[in-house]
RNA sequence: CGGAGCGUAGUAUAAUGGUAGUAUAUAUGCUUUGGGAGCAUAAGGCCCGAGUUCGAUUCUCGGCGCUCCGACCA
């Protein structure tokens, strides 16, 4: 991809108030434009970031069973009053001109949506369990929208629900929903930690919580440094000093973002639904559920609020927009000529939508400072140095430094994945 | 929802009760090319409403919007 062709462009200029640092890299890069406090769109090059952590997430969903599906925006009052979660403060209510009052609310989660449907479905202990997920737009009516996109009105979230005869079966998924969810951070470059919560309005029991240790995060765990375990300081009785209750280690307080989380919640909507199903001996019963969310456009602010240097964002491999980013400096026939080649062969090995070609008759300090900010993983420059010494020079956004190379050479490097380092 | 602050060009900012300035970005031309280059020319702006005033971008009130703190929350 031509980086002239790209519709959105850097700015110079910090984004006016704009504190959180995930938001001012995210805009100054182009990578997102904020069209009100927390409702944000993706511009093309911050949605080739969302779809790669949505492959992630997708590839893990589906690893534990998990079937994609996709459910309405708008929720007719019918589903949220058997659940008394009709005339909540978060929703965002929709009615049309000529009615005094509202039908729907906009959706801002969907168990009441998915075990309507599924009340239609299943009727035995045959049809149990399975797992349903979607990839959606949810509203929440937001006190106050912050932090970027850590809390905003409108936000990306994948919601997946699980369905079981029994107890023992709903937990042993949530085990398996508890590694896939460890997989997928772990993959987005994040180090998780799974802690224990309370299920606000979404059920009454403990709940799971995944966070990820940063000072803008808006929670506050209690974290054991030597093994790992945590409690969330809503219903923790810890605290700082305090020895863990798992393994006696020293308790930390940390301030961090929660980027999943898993609920075990029971019978409640399936009974206020009538989602029942018959076991082996003909006895009806509730159908034991689950919830399992992850906000997607949370997540991604957390990669950048995590993976980041003065200079910009430091996209882990896996979720940035692209992998190399080819920078020619000097706008010579050779230079040109030279890049241009280059080009065309790393298109050939990595495919075109992985390969950003700055080819813009800029200054070099711009283009390289307009590469740092948007963070891709590999930087190939092409200029009348490297052409004297008939190689390119490679460097990888996390290392200060770089060092010339010849073709073979850089493919065997970012091909293993290698430090550049000695 | 409570508190505080802020709304001036695409972006970031300055000053001002009487012609609104700078940087950057944009357009054109020439020069320049390893860390946000130079010269010239052009185009571009006071959130909305009411009030005070001869005159309001400036003062007052109201609204709307944005940021931060708090409450609330996922």
């Amino acid at each position: 991809m031509l980086q002239s062709k790209l519709f959105s462009k850097t700015t110079k200029n910090s984004p006016e108030g704009e504190e959180a640092r995930n938001a001012q890299l995210l805009i100054k890069g182009g990578f997102v434009f904020k069209n009100s406090a927390g409702i944000y769109s993706f511009l093309p090059l911050g949605w080739k970031v969302a779809q790669k952590v949505m492959d992630i997430i997708r590839e893990e969903m589906n690893a534990i069973g998990g079937q994609e599906m996709f459910m309405p925006a708008l929720i007719e009052k019918k589903y949220m009053e058997p659940t008394s979660r009709w005339n909540l403060d978060v929703g965002f209510f929709a009615k049309g001109l000529r009615d005094k009052e509202p039908h729907f609310v906009l959706g801002w989660s969907h168990e009441e949506v998915l075990t309507a449907i599924a009340s239609k479905h299943v009727h035995s202990y045959k049809d149990l369990p399975f797992a349903a997920y979607q990839i959606q737009t949810k509203f929440r009516n937001e006190a106050r929208a912050k932090s970027g996109l850590l809390r905003g009105r409108e936000f990306m979230m994948k919601d997946l629900y699980s369905f079981h005869a029994t107890e023992s079966d709903l937990e042993s998924y949530y085990e398996r929903a508890k590694e896939a969810y460890f997989k997928v951070f772990e993959r987005c470059g994040l180090k998780s930690f799974y802690t224990l919560a309370g299920g606000g309005v979404f059920t009454d029991k403990f709940t799971h919580e995944f966070q990820v240790l940063s000072d803008v995060g808006e929670d506050t765990i209690f974290l054991c440094e030597e093994c790992g375990y945590a409690e969330n300081e809503e219903i923790s009785k810890l605290k700082g000093g305090d020895a863990c209750p798992k393994c006696s280690g020293a308790i930390a307080m940390k301030k961090s973002i929660e980027v999943g989380n898993i609920f075990n919640q029971g019978t409640k909507y399936s009974e206020s639904l009538g989602l029942y199903f018959t076991d082996e001996k003909g006895e009806k019963h509730p159908v034991i559920m689950g919830a399992y969310g992850i906000g997607v456009s949370r997540l991604m602010a957390t990669i950048v609020e995590v993976h980041n240097d003065e200079k910009g964002i430091l996209w882990p491999e896996s979720v940035a927009p692209f992998k190399v980013h080819l920078v020619s400096l000097g706008d010579s026939g050779e230079v040109t000529e030279a890049a241009s080649k280059v080009y065309e062969s790393l298109v050939r090995h990595f495919g075109e939508f992985e390969v950003l070609y700055d080819e813009r008759k800029a200054s070099a300090g711009e283009k390289l400072n307009d590469s740092d900010l948007l963070g891709i993983p590999w930087r190939v420059v092409v200029s009348e140095k490297t052409l004297a010494a008939k190689k390119v020079e490679l460097k990888r956004r996390s290392e200060g430094e770089s060092q010339l190379v010849n073709e073979e050479e850089f493919f065997r490097a970012v091909a293993n994945n290698v430090n550049l380092k000695k």
